[in-house]
DNA sequence: TGGGTTGGTAAGTCATGGCTTAAGGTTAGT
DNA sequence: ACTAACCTTAAGCCATGACTTACCAACCCA
């Protein structure tokens, strides 16, 4: 549901660039941008998205603006994928054994193209 | 390391639409299509980027082109999160421990933030 | 063999978003 | 208050990619 924006971060190589660099540690945006070959400006930028998307969280000390991995959002969109997997493993094992049940028909056209489709429409 | 075709993928919701309608078995491009407001080779598009992400497996049956979810692509994913989520909360809890910690070490060199221009243009 | 499905490919249009430079706004030090 | 450091916001440029229509290839069944 509020997984779009989390994906859309994670989406883009230099966000997640940034979130390997904080992986292990909150840091001040200065320090952060100077790793990367991008602008501080362009690291702002990418950071406000990873905030907005619940994935980062920053915390002023001064001048200083540090920012640091938000597990609780990494946690959704991991419990997101692990539930997706879930169901989707469960949906192979099913096939498989549908296709592996030999007795029942012949392996020669399992598939009853049923037609007759209303199509949706755009 | 070969994270971004499948983030990339998951980044746009027509093809997060698709897993979902994927996501409890087998459907022909036909009937997949159907469901959505998009026209046919949009969604055949689509499916092709989520099989070169390893998020999609595909099977002739005739002229009929069934995809399902490739469960052991997400799985990658799945465990790249997982870890991800790990170092960060371990970071965190870190973080809260040096906090809570009034004694010892004073925050004095919370940042040596010297300089490191170097900006590499673009 | 020809017609009717089913699905992928090509070419072109248009919006999205990531980057840059320039400017604005706080905070700390002297 | 002036100055310097740190970061964010604004405005504009340009590549990427998601869509469309039109066309083509493969397959099944009479």
């Amino acid at each position: 549901m509020t997984y779009q924006p989390k994906l859309t971060a994670l989406a883009d190589p230099t966000r997640r660039a940034i979130l390997e660099r904080l992986r292990h540690g909150a840091m001040p945006v200065g320090k952060l941008a100077a790793g990367f070959d991008v602008t501080r400006p362009a690291v702002s930028q990418h950071l406000r998205i990873l905030q907005e998307a619940g994935l980062v969280r920053s915390r002023r000390e001064g001048t200083h603006n540090f920012y640091s991995v938000d597990a609780a959002g990494l946690d959704e969109l991991r419990r997101y994928l692990d539930q997706f997997w879930t169901d989707a493993l469960a949906a192979f094992r099913a096939e498989s054994e549908r296709a592996a049940t030999p007795r029942a028909h012949s392996p020669g056209r399992s598939v009853r193209a049923r037609k007759g489709k209303k199509h949706g429409k755009r």
